[in-house]
DNA sequence: TGATGGAATTATGAATTCATAATACCTTTT
DNA sequence: AAAAGGTATTATGAATTCATAATTCCATCA
């Protein structure tokens, strides 16, 4: 039996404009028009005001006072500077999952790389991906840390813009499927150190396939008031 | 010439309120009355309402859906947690500053340093740790992450209302020190592993005196609908 | 022609009002 | 007296209204 869910205007329009963003139907830089969405959504401008305050905290849209709010802006920097905390937090994940992870837990994970496996001799890009996030997710999730998974989806969100590499080459996914043979083999052993060392380098090699897309040079920010 | 500041009633307020939070005169678990707080600064519901969004998504606060809000609950597990990501930051930190630092910015946490010193050797314990404080800020400013420093501070006000202790002991307060003595010789041979691992332990050193006031156990949550 | 200044328009900030869910209190019944 | 049910009250959720800052556009003047 599921509870009961209580949701608010606020957070449904917060999630929808985190889709539009996400999806890219709100660019980089671009205005948010309160009416617009108002319009779009059907709510009054209470709620959507609530929601954008929200998604700012969150670091996914600027607000400007008195000049309203448009969608982040993300420089160059900013995304290494994410990748480089993403790195820290993802080796920090690796190194608690290991001290408490349990057999089933890693059997589970195991299953999981197989499959990846049989994705990646098949090219099955899609498929790939989806059980790649699940690995993560899953080393996350028994690192047994709520604010750590909190905010490592946090910034994963913010960059989450950023695509990757349609043509991802062989060579990196070779890298790719090599970090997670290794992963693995630490996992087993339960080697935290080891582990997470390997997760933040596995990051650093994602980093390098990523297209800038929508992503400015760091001296290219549109001027703005500020608050 | 400074900005011209435009602030907004609900950054006001939010700011507000963390200071009440921090300071204990909204204790956790205690419900925030919008009609009250509303009285209190003298503004309507509207950004007090804005206010507790930002608050809630800094995990300062609780929203509960129809029921309003209360002082967000910390447990020995939150903070222990908490604590474990503030030293994978900090250990970050050492490292990108490591990395980028110059000689003039060594010199000057060199300096801070021996004031640190001598504020111990004098049991000046308020100075000490305004000065103990200072020199992280600026090794977190030297690895020059704005993101990181963003979740940083973020994670230290969660965590602000659990106090140290008021007897911290003299071995403790020497192993603070000692870590500290590391610190500058790992920074100034611009060693960026050790750093971050000293900066790592340190933080675990700190947690240990920390005093566990207006913490909870982990099944003493109080029971909410949620949203 | 370009720059400056001011009125008109538009958008945001904040207060108020209305709607509704949650709570408290009282009555009724066994 | 205790429990159940219903009404009254209170607090929150959302829409609307009012105030004010920002922008646009046009007229004026150098």
């Amino acid at each position: 039996m599921s509870k009961i869910q209580h949701r608010n205007l606020y957070r449904e329009v917060a999630d929808r404009i985190r889709e539009l963003i996400e999806h890219g139907d709100l660019a980089p830089g671009e205005r948010i028009s309160e009416k617009q969405l108002c319009e779009t959504f059907g709510v009054s401008r209470t709620p959507l005001r609530e929601a954008l305050k929200v998604l700012a905290s969150e670091g996914l849209v600027e607000l400007l006072p008195n000049r309203g709010a448009r969608v982040m802006q993300l420089t160059v920097k900013m995304v290494k500077d994410t990748y480089d905390l993403m790195g820290a937090l993802e080796g920090l994940s690796g190194e608690l999952a290991c001290q408490q992870i349990n057999d089933g837990q890693i059997a589970a994970i195991c299953k999981l790389h197989d499959q990846m496996l049989e994705h990646y001799h098949n090219r099955e890009m899609q498929a790939y991906f989806a059980v790649n996030r699940q690995i993560h997710e899953s080393i996350l999730a028994a690192a047994n840390n709520q604010v750590l998974e909190e905010m490592y989806n946090n910034l994963s969100y913010r960059v989450k813009r950023v695509r990757y590499s349609k043509k991802m080459t062989d060579a990196f996914w070779r890298q790719a499927v090599n970090d997670h043979e290794m992963m693995i083999v630490a996992l087993k052993a339960r080697d935290g150190k080891r582990l997470g060392q390997i997760l933040r380098d596995h990051l650093c090699h994602k980093l390098e396939v990523v297209t800038l897309a929508g992503v400015i040079e760091d001296d290219e920010l549109i001027n703005a008031v500020n608050g």
